[in-house]
DNA sequence: CCGACACTAGACAGGTCTGTCTGTTATCGT
DNA sequence: ACGATAACAGACAGACCTGTCTAGTGTCGG
């Protein structure tokens, strides 16, 4: 595990190195629109580390989407662990999509892209499946703390928000839907948690 | 012209079977992971004959996008037109939407996936645009018909409905969120036309 | 000092993709 | 009947992509 720990050393391994190049150019580009190649070069390393590291390009496409994962998950709730009041608390799942939307390299929604992309039933639907279950709990969790009626339907109304918003965000190359999510969410909250 | 005019021959011609089996694999797995041989082939058409129809490729899924665009803005005006209440008009967009998310070959927005495979500024862009933008008009039109005080406004909650409905429903392979969208559709509508 | 280890550089094989080209067949308007 | 047009079948070139392999380099613990 030496060599997968972050930011210890003084130069960042291969690993590191490949892992930031992918998300880079995975989600400006799409994961089978950019090549071993391009990634490798971009990363400065050799092509023979790649697959001693990730096995195979489907192994680092799946690495590139869980750490997508992480960071989104580790923003969102930076994003809620900022507010006490629990209205605040579900709201700050927008602010968070807010801030990420408006982005200049914010290309919509990482699972999405790379699920457009490739066969079903493989690498990108399992872990899509895994970050979209651990949103909709968070947003069914947070509804009830807010006292919503019925939390679920509440989460699957701002699951919608969100998914809209995001998508939304990267087809018009504006972060405005991201805003106006935001608006509606909080409505919604004040409508079902009267 | 005699060629390109639909269903009026008896069989249909290369350039309609070319458009039907583009259609099915585009939709299904991608523009990009589909190639030109999978097409022709399930077309029954020589190579040559897609070149000479199309020019390209990337014409081919030109037609394809214009194609779905096409269909869906009919699909979209006849469930608006099935009714005369300017509610039940706008919530027919809904309907539609509903219908086509029921569809076990529904597989989300068309150009929203295209989008996903290509570079930006390319034609998908171009016919994406395009469709976001008469969705958009339409909507707001049916807003105002309806009584909305900033039918614009309502427009955009209406776009994030309709955006994340289909994207929800194409990642967890529901069409669940699209009746949650229909209903939340008509209490903004009602609440915005108070 | 030395052996293990991580990495680099790049050639190579095997496959797939787009797009072109040659040559043949069938249908239709006049 | 006949020329034009559309379509068919398939070989081919050139590019690109993944994944493997050989060989060399540097670094570090003991």
């Amino acid at each position: 595990m030496s060599s997968a720990s972050p930011g210890s050393g003084r130069k960042p391994s291969a690993r590191d190195r490949l892992l930031t190049a992918a998300d880079e150019l995975f989600y400006a580009e799409g994961v089978h629109t950019v090549g071993i190649d391009r990634v490798i070069e971009r990363a400065g390393v050799a092509k023979a580390s790649l697959y001693s590291c990730f096995g195979s390009k489907d192994g680092l496409i799946r690495a590139y989407l869980e750490d997508r994962h992480r960071r989104r998950r580790e923003r969102i709730l930076a994003a809620v662990e900022r507010h006490e009041a629990p209205r605040d608390r579900l709201l700050g799942v927008f602010d968070a999509l807010a801030e990420m939307a408006a982005d200049p390299t914010f290309r919509g929604c990482a699972f999405y892209n790379a699920s457009a992309e490739s066969a079903p039933g493989g690498v990108v639907q399992e872990v899509s499946d895994a970050s979209r279950a651990w949103t909709r709990r968070l947003l069914t969790d947070l509804a009830r703390e807010a006292g919503a009626k019925d939390p679920e339907a509440l989460a699957a109304q701002m699951v919608i928000l969100y998914d809209g918003s995001t998508a939304g965000a990267r087809m018009d190359r504006s972060p405005a839907a991201a805003v106006t999510a935001r608006t509606l969410a909080a409505a919604l909250l004040d409508a079902a948690a009267a």
